[in-house]
DNA sequence: TTTCAACACGCAATCGATTTCGTTGCGATT
DNA sequence: AATCGCAACGAAATCGATTGCGTGTTGAAA
């Protein structure tokens, strides 16, 4: 077992100081080339790799980027990190990847250890609890320690800082008049309660496209699933006996409960009731039938998104303090839970 | 913006030595009480936090574990990687997460970058590409270089290290015996190529069952897929016209693109062809007819491997050499499509 | 022979924290 | 008065790598 060779050892080896070693490695032409050849042959022999920590402590930065998210079993996310690991990447940065779980606390220790040397910059996604208790001091301090922060998807509008989000409000929008727009009129909304920011936005979106077409928001038709663990039972509770012809569910979960919910009621999709989900994940493409969605175009979203870290992170002075705040479209993925046979 | 606060900082405002606010910070009893509450005091006030590069460097431990999974988009994984968190969290240990995409370079790169300094010990499991190749020199230098390594569902067999896999071979069986328990009788099995090691064996499981069953193993009732990417073609191709009254698929993708494909020709789930997966995801669960599958136990299988590794990591001296290789059960979940109706 | 570049290399500081081993100063003991 | 012991603190090495600057050696020019 050959211990991680430093260049110390090297230099002991080679009767030459550690200076010469580092610089003969550099290819500086202040070392005869001769020693360079020699070292740099030893270097290799040996596997000689630098230290990262040693070289985080020297440069002052780590060329990582510390990325925290609500969940790491969730397709969206994932597909989020995919497009922050491609950007990042091709600029020399990898990724630390941790999940709060949706837990405050956890999402306060991540950034904490994150913050105290192990990344240059922040990526995040807020937790549901750290939406409920709307406290962001953590981020406020990280950032007033002069890292950069980035926030995706699941922003908090009080802090200044980069984001990058999709129009929750027109996704909701043109998910409803979609199913307007074939037809429906009794259209059912089911979403999350309201300190969910994505789902009170789409419930916004919603909401307007009833009344672009002149339909009055009913509330009996409009249900916020406050336990999402067991929202089968919410859900059929909700939709029993209810003469309706389209739904538009806030996310895939809602979205194929209740597709079972409606089979089990004897309905057919999309003949007697239309179908909307959104985030376009594998339960809705893979779905019997499957899923019309709203796209949230994830990858493009992460890459965004790490792209803006990057520029914060890379420009040499403070310049000017400017943030952005970039909006992925979203689209309509039109599928069969939508499409009336023979249309 | 208030920068970082170090010990250097606070000494010189306090007009003591470093080590003295070190010391004093550590509650250490060779400072004197007043000077300790003045200086526990100011560090709080400034929101001191050590640097965990320094830490590191000095330590010559990381307190972090390197996870490299191949994809990042999958649910299987990510239980796996919950499972991990959880563990390691509990140890004080934290989690880098690097995925590798199936590509073999990017694994090897992903290895060399958290090796040389950014964790103490490795999670892996080997990408496609790497199985492939059969080439896994990179892990064995990591090894050799001192560093504690546990692979886990796509091991490697050559290593000599722990490892925490599935009986995949039981785990095929079951799914297929289950099958022919339910009067079953032409079962078709949907699997992987060859060097894909789990498909692999839970092709052979599938093979055992049916001998088992005095059947014999029909080559055209099974279909290797290549590529993933487009398997939906080769399947309907496959099942064309074929007289079968079972389906065993190897993982959770293959099962629903069957689904999809039986529902084409005709036939209905379960009552014409019964239908058995692997791998105990959201599509699973979520699908209609919901699947019958092997489930993983992805989250056992987390926090086995991390256990592992930590022991390796903290045991104080070399000890004993001795790896383990840990199975865990496989548990069949029986679903609708293996559930006729009225049964 | 003297002088002066250029060359090739080593010293030492630095990053931030820890820890061992001194080193003060002061009261107490003999 | 000399010595001892203890309390309280500082200097410096250390982890591994980088880099500006200083220095010794060499050859050649004057």
């Amino acid at each position: 077992m050959k211990q991680k060779v430093t260049l110390k050892q090297i230099a002991k080896e080679l009767d030459v100081s550690i200076s010469t070693v580092s610089k003969a490695l550099k290819g500086s032409k202040e070392i005869s080339e001769d020693t360079r050849q020699k070292v740099k042959a030893f270097a290799k022999l040996y596997n000689y790799k630098p230290n990262n920590i040693a070289l985080s402590l020297k440069n002052r930065k780590t060329k990582t980027i510390g990325v925290i998210i609500p969940e790491i079993i969730h397709h969206f996310f994932t597909t989020v990190i995919g497009g922050i690991e491609k950007v990042a990447n091709a600029n020399g940065y990898n990724v630390i990847i941790c999940s709060s779980n949706n837990s405050f606390d956890k999402e306060v220790l991540n950034m904490e250890l994150l913050a105290s040397g192990s990344a240059d910059g922040f990526i995040i996604s807020v937790a549901k609890e750290t939406q409920q208790k709307d406290d962001h001091h953590h981020i406020l301090e990280t950032m007033n320690q002069g890292m950069p922060v980035v926030m995706f998807d699941r922003v908090i509008d009080e802090l200044i800082c980069d984001k990058v989000i999709i129009d929750d409000v027109r996704g909701g929008q043109s998910a409803t008049s979609h199913l307007l727009l074939n037809g429906c009129r009794r259209v059912a909304l089911i979403t999350t309660v309201d300190y969910i920011s994505v789902g009170k936005l789409r419930t916004k979106g919603y909401k307007r496209a009833l009344m672009a077409y002149d339909i009055e928001v009913d509330d009996d038709l409009i249900l916020k699933i406050e336990d999402v663990s067991n929202c089968s039972d919410s859900i059929h509770d909700f939709l029993k006996d209810k003469d309706i012809d389209g739904v538009f569910a806030v996310n895939e979960l809602f979205a194929v409960t209740a597709a079972r919910v409606l089979k089990n009621q004897g309905k057919t999709i999309p003949e007697d009731v239309a179908l909307v989900g959104f985030t376009d994940g594998i339960l809705s493409k893979h779905f019997i039938p499957s899923l019309s969605t709203v796209s949230q175009h994830g990858v493009q979203m992460g890459e965004r998104t790490a792209q803006l870290l990057i520029d914060k992170l890379e420009k040499n002075e403070e310049g000017i303090e400017e943030y952005k705040t970039v909006i992925i479209d979203t689209s309509l993925i039109q599928r069969e839970s939508t499409q009336k046979k023979g249309n």
